[in-house]
DNA sequence: GGGGGTAAGTTTTTT
DNA sequence: ACTTACCCCC
């Protein structure tokens, strides 16, 4: 028996990572160097040899669409046997699956509803006026946030830290936490934290349970481990614990996930972990061209929390990746449409050129350009599907036709359409509820049978429960889609937009339509809004060449030839609020959405910034990122707007000068590695790790020049054509912080501004 | 219950 | 600048 062929065609690493099968095992995947092929491959490999049944491997991954993905591509490597693959899928669908089995043990009823971020607010509005917190002062929203914070960390209420607990709302927080907790079960209803937090609380509480998946899963794979919480975590590890042949594959490099609970940490310390980990460094990139490697791995070297890797590529050098400065995100636009038709010309198609921006207000000015242009596009991850009202609204029904329970959902419909029921009918149902202890629905049926409510609301409800009656009756017999349809139709909610003028209306009725069909495929209601629950993707398989617009965070995973990056500028990338809620951390992770960014491009890596910028409506002035600095001068080819050298004197100018590249020890970038420097050394008398300044010493950068080393000195008072007078606080090279008399504190370049 | 006025909050996003 | 949520009054 020789080598499988499809081992074959694997390089010694990536082979290493599939055949490693026993024990733990961490696959340092580098940006583009066949990650998902080692995964796939290596579940093949168990599959064929025998050493596992598909239905005893968990495979876990973060969205919908990699699972997907995933799927198909091991059925393509070893047949239809993967489609019993029934636990691949995310961690919280997985989750899911396995918190319904046994929903009793942890105080559910099996067919518990999951509520999104939209139900959590408004149940936590709820709890708040149930225990009187002023909710003005201390919003729902930035609770509901701390516990789904909590829940990520793996912290039920009892073992959240006091201090942290009594941050809120005067020492509150816990109570409050406690009391959303105890609402979630009497509506027999989870969160998306629940979900995990959970699955975790059954495992630790039901050894037996735990013991019985222990046995099942006799190999785990993880795939994008960088991203994993703590929750993930130790219910990894539990798992684990039975067979030990745990997986994970993923990039420190890529974790740009911190903002929502995402510990780098995981994989940093994978190997303490799991003990007798094999480690397989995947660095063989098979992506992008050479200098657009290099231009990435230069930029990334300037981060301190990673564990290293270099990656190289026998690929030719290529083209330099770009760095083009312009006036404004006008212009900005302008040019990266004037590109892409040129592109078009030679011959490029659409589909293999993106837009990664850093914030999704920046693709307004795309959108526009293109439509002017008739260029097509996508903006992929915008508003999704589910989330739109008048879906929000049909589910909402169907939560009450499946799910009588469901207080939030009826709460959501029982007065719409209007039917001429109002809060004080709403209060009134509340507090029979209350006082019988039953769910909303089935307070309002008892109460329709006395004399509490005025003659009118009663007949209206009575109405009301009887149509929910029949339709929860036709669950059994009628088919999900025909059920919504029927639905909709009888409560009068189709009619409701028919009979609506204003512009939406045509396109809600669409949706709707859409909505309804989307549950054909469906064997029954409950299957149709689990999936709804956990899957968010729209179906952006439509036809057509075109151009795609999404955001940094929404294009990892995806390559293009041709990638735009515009709107490298500081404050915007990195982003403002990164860095001022967490500083160096903030910073890296930033920094490494830009490595992701760049490592998307095959051929052509495309830079922009601009002098200007209009945010939250005002024109501010922007000096350009500090990863531009850090971009390998040898590696990169500078560019210059039409515009920005028309007003060269506003400031983009300082490419302009023949010495401009020229090093030198005063630059920002410089004093700024600097000051990394210092950081590591810190680092290392704290003993928090090895020291590794060498690959810090970067040299060669975009830097500004000695000569725009800014003769304006601290306390001098100047003026700025948009801002004013003003006093300078901070000098750093050719950039001023200035205190404006009447604008505030900004950030400029010394250009911009003359002594007064 | 609906319409109009005001105030606040606007990074990234899955599940 | 713009949206969205909430409040108050009709």
């Amino acid at each position: 028996m020789g080598t499988p062929a499809y081992i074959a065609g694997l390089n010694p690493e990536q082979r290493r990572a599939v055949e490693a099968l026993d024990g733990p095992v961490l696959v340092l995947a580098g940006a583009g160097t066949g990650k998902t092929r080692v995964l796939t491959t290596r579940i093949g490999h168990i599959i064929a040899t025998g050493r596992a049944k598909p239905h005893e491997i968990l495979a876990v991954t973060f969205t919908n669409k990699a699972a997907r993905e995933m799927k198909e591509r091991i059925a393509a490597l070893v047949g239809p046997v993967a489609e019993g693959m029934p636990w691949l899928g995310t961690f919280h669908a997985i989750s899911t699956k396995i918190l319904r089995r046994h929903a009793e043990l942890v105080g559910l009823k099996s067919s518990f509803t999951i509520l999104d971020t939209d139900d959590q607010i408004r149940l936590m509005k709820q709890v708040l006026q149930a225990e009187n917190v002023d909710d003005k002062r201390w919003p729902a929203r930035g609770l509901a946030n701390q516990i789904d914070s909590w829940k990520n960390r793996g912290l039920e209420p009892k073992a959240v830290p006091a201090g942290e607990a009594g941050a809120f709302a005067n020492g509150k927080g816990g109570v409050l936490y406690a009391a959303y907790q105890a609402r979630l079960k009497t509506l027999n209803a989870a969160d998306f934290g629940d979900l995990l937090l959970e699955t975790l609380r059954l495992f630790r509480e039901n050894p037996d349970v735990l013991a019985q998946y222990q046995n099942r899963f006799r190999y785990m794979l993880v795939d994008e481990y960088q991203d994993t919480n703590v929750v993930q975590y130790l219910w990894l590890r539990l798992l684990a614990q039975g067979r030990h042949n745990v997986c994970c594959v993923g990039d420190d490099d890529q974790s740009i996930y911190g903002w929502r609970g995402a510990e780098v940490d995981n994989i940093l310390r994978f190997e303490h972990d799991f003990p007798g980990a094999t480690v397989v460094r995947l660095e063989r990139n098979y992506r992008s061209t050479g200098h657009i490697l290099a231009t990435a791995a230069h930029l990334i070297a300037h981060n301190d929390d990673r564990l290293g890797k270099t990656l190289f590529t026998d690929d030719a050098l290529g083209e330099k990746p770009t760095v083009t400065g312009v006036w404004d995100s006008e212009e900005e636009a302008r040019l990266v449409g004037d590109e892409i038709e040129s592109l078009q010309r030679q011959g490029q198609s659409l589909d293999e050129i993106a837009i990664l921006v850093r914030a999704s207000f920046q693709m307004r000015e795309f959108e526009e350009r293109f439509i002017t242009l008739g260029l097509p596009y996508r903006v992929i991850g915008g508003p999704r599907f589910y989330e739109r009202l008048e879906v929000r609204d049909a589910l909402a029904y169907l939560r009450c036709v499946s799910q009588p329970a469901d207080d939030l959902a009826f709460e959501r419909i029982f007065n719409t359409p209007k039917r001429g029921l109002g809060d004080s009918t709403l209060q009134t149902i509340h507090n029979s509820a209350r006082a019988l202890e039953v769910p909303l629905m089935q307070a309002a049926r008892q109460l329709v049978e006395t004399d509490e409510l005025k003659p009118k609301q009663r007949q209206t409800i009575r109405a009301l429960m009887e149509s929910f009656t029949r339709w929860s009756g036709l669950m059994e017999t009628t088919p999900p889609a025909r059920l919504a349809e029927t639905v909709l139709e009888e409560s009068g909610y189709t009619d409701m937009w028919s009979k609506d003028r204003t512009a939406e209306a045509a396109g809600r009725l669409e949706n709707l339509k859409e909505f309804v069909r989307s549950m054909e495929a469906f064997p029954d209601l409950g299957a149709f809004l689990d999936h709804v629950s956990l899957v968010t993707d729209t179906s952006d398989n439509e036809s057509g060449e075109h151009v795609s617009i999404m955001t940094l965070h929404g294009a990892k995973g995806l390559e293009f030839e041709t990638v735009f990056l515009p709107g490298w500028e500081e404050g915007l990338f990195p982003h403002q609020r990164s860095l001022d809620e967490n500083g160096r951390a903030g910073l890296e992770e930033e920094r490494r959405l830009a490595y992701v960014g760049i490592t998307r491009a095959k051929r052509r890596a495309k830079l922009f910034f601009a002098t200007n910028r209009r945010i939250h409506g005002l024109w501010q002035s922007t000096i350009p990122s500090r990863f531009v600095d850090e971009l390998p001068e040898a590696h990169v080819e500078v560019k210059e707007g039409a515009q920005a050298k028309r007003y060269g004197a506003y400031g983009a100018s300082r490419f302009d000068r023949p010495d401009a590249f020229a090093s030198s020890y005063t630059t920002p970038g410089w004093q700024r590695a600097q000051q990394g420097g210092t950081a590591r050394a810190k680092d290392f008398a704290e003993n928090r790790g090895p020291l590794r300044r060498d690959s810090r010493l970067i040299e060669g950068e975009l830097v500004a020049s000695s000569s725009n080393v800014s003769g304006f000195t601290k306390g001098a008072r100047v003026f700025h054509q948009k801002f004013g007078p003003g006093t300078i606080v901070l000098v750093d090279g050719n950039k001023l912080t200035v205190e404006f008399d009447k604008a505030g504190r900004k950030m400029v370049l010394d250009s911009f501004v003359q002594a007064a």
